[in-house]
DNA sequence: TAACATTGTAAACACGTGTTTACAGCCCGG
DNA sequence: CCGGGCTGTAAACACGTGTTTACAATGTTA
């Protein structure tokens, strides 16, 4: 085992003070003469000395850390929006002198996921932590937030009881779906339906409600059968799409989709069926996935800013961490509308 | 501050036994009876007892953690390589009960930075590292392995000096590269240029010395000015391209790029300079970007599992810490040839 | 049966830092 | 001139674990 080569007791025996003196330099204390401070900082700086971390924390400091905790069913790796949000964090809190703890979780069921998580806030290797893919009221979170950790969470509900440590990052789903409704009446579709994404999350119901409320402002009917469940992944998309050929006779003249990925797999989908889009069938996405831009059909999708969201939800959060103390925060980006190719008017 | 509610005081007053057997049940140490090691099991699982971290490390053992540092120069969540490359370290590291620390560079000549670096080492947040994107010899790499950390790095020479503690993660690009300029052999190419990436990484020089050779074996002239310096970036695709427009009058048929994103920047320059690809260049790219599959053309490229090198190099860093004295590692992938739509043959 | 090896446990120490307590030296006002 | 507040330092303690040492109880051999 290596042992550090320095500690506070070497520092001060050189500088011919006490422990306890250098411990006041390090921490800007106040009593402590301005010669006395120089000349140990002096010695710190000639011997690169730096505390020990473990012992840092042993005596009760934090450990600048925020665990970065990512819920996917599937391979992480495949999924390039989670890379996107994963590095967004890492990014931002580096720049804020924090680390960051990242581990991958599969199944909030697994104990031995869970158990790796709740040791990372009760081994204190963290000082508070951020979930990206958790469902609503997952227990873990819920019991975190209890034990009063600072968590950050995206894509969630903020429920009544408003403790001042939870922290939550959602989108202004109902605007973006305004906006993407008002582009496709603009266009004179009267007739559009949705593939939902899952209703567990709240991004989910948040566009499925306000899908509902954008068509009703602008005075149009929902016809049932083309409101159609799924899932934010691109296979779900290509199976809602395909049970909807299947089942209706009558198709709508656009279709909303949860996301970009799942926009791609419905409409692949639409292509295997010799439907062409945007010819037969307009389609507008979310969240500006990198590839929409270069598919074929570009992509016509509501763009959101996950670099800012990530950036201010760290924020929050170290804040919180810092002595910051408040209510619970909800932030919310702004959505727009990117026009590309995969939308067409009515009637050419 | 919150106090950690049990320690292994409390376990011993629980089972009836002194501390230091909790200690030996938990290290799973010989000399202690089944009975005595069941009981306090029992109470440590009753009160899902977990010992501290900190106090841990102080005492002498690892963290479990290994540190991955991305060093960037741009901004990281932009490159959607680094981010895979990323991921795969964290989800293999996981599944081996590790946690992971990721830390962005922006500059290795930066304080603060090597700072940072320097820290997660010496205050043992870390046991070992993992760097990605370093250029060769970088001094604080070399420093960390003179300490005796168990560091893994990608695409770096193998010096001759081999220390156990350095792993080294390459991919054989000379076999890449003759795999490239044989199917344009086949397909008629005799008059192919190659656009180089950095030169001060491991994959720049290989890949220019594997294109030399592989020109060789196949009877193949090099023509000097079709050889232009890059950098692992699209717009160095895009300039190089239009320099070697803007220079020279006579053009290769067939382009090699350093990677897709060199690929995708190039093959932009000859469309806006009137060239079509493949009709009047075929261009070959490196690395199976997450768009080469999608783009126009689609892209024939030489593929590489990155998530399989990366897998194997947190294995052995992990392995290292774990342990395994040995000698110097330098992991090889295989290459191979996906053909997509950019290559021609020659003569329709 | 006595000397000795073996086994299991308890107590003490080490790790390095932050904080609390005790105290020495100083200045100032009564 | 003396007592009390103030300032700065030293020593002791707490944090929780791993390891070492000392020792008691038990089993074994001459």
């Amino acid at each position: 085992m290596k042992k550090t080569e320095i500690n506070s007791v070497e520092i001060a025996r050189l500088a011919g003070v006490s422990r306890s003196t250098v411990s006041r330099v390090i921490n800007n204390y106040a009593n402590v003469p301005p010669e006395t401070r120089r000349k140990v900082m002096e010695v710190i700086d000639a011997y690169n000395y730096v505390p020990n971390l473990s012992a840092q924390v042993l005596a009760g400091k934090g450990t600048r850390t925020i665990g970065l905790f990512v819920i996917e069913a599937g391979r992480v790796s495949g999924d390039m929006l989670t890379n996107l949000l994963l590095a967004s964090v890492v990014e931002h809190a580096s720049a804020r002198g924090y680390y960051v703890l990242t581990y991958i979780i599969r199944n909030t069921s697994d104990a031995d996921n869970v158990r790796g998580v709740k040791d990372a806030f009760y081994q204190r290797r963290v000082d508070g932590g951020i979930f990206i893919g958790a469902a609503n009221e997952e227990p873990l979170i819920e019991e975190l937030i209890g034990e009063g950790f600072a968590i950050g969470v995206v894509d969630q509900h903020l429920p009544d009881r408003n403790e001042g440590n939870r922290i939550v990052a959602n989108f202004d789903n109902a605007y973006g779906m305004s906006l993407a409704v008002g582009y496709l009446s603009e266009l004179g579709h009267r007739d559009i339906g949705i593939v939902n994404g899952d209703m567990n999350r709240y991004s989910g119901v948040d566009k499925y409600n306000g899908f509902l409320d954008a068509m009703r402002e602008h005075g149009l009917a929902v016809h049932e059968p083309w409101v159609r469940p799924g899932s934010f992944h691109e296979e779900a998309g290509y199976q809602s799409a395909r049970k909807l050929l299947e089942e209706e006779k009558r198709l709508p003249t656009a279709m909303i989709m949860a996301n970009d990925s799942v926009a791609f797999g419905a409409i692949r989908a639409f292509q295997e069926a010799g439907l062409s889009v945007p010819a037969d069938m307009s389609v507008i996405g979310f969240d500006d996935h990198a590839l929409s831009a270069r598919y074929k059909p570009a992509l016509t999708t509501v763009a959101i800013d996950f670099g800012e969201m990530m950036s201010s939800l760290t924020d929050y959060v170290i804040g919180h961490i810092e002595g910051a103390e408040g209510t619970a925060i909800r932030y919310m980006s702004r959505s727009k509308l990117i026009r590309r190719e995969s939308c067409r008017p009515i009637g050419q």
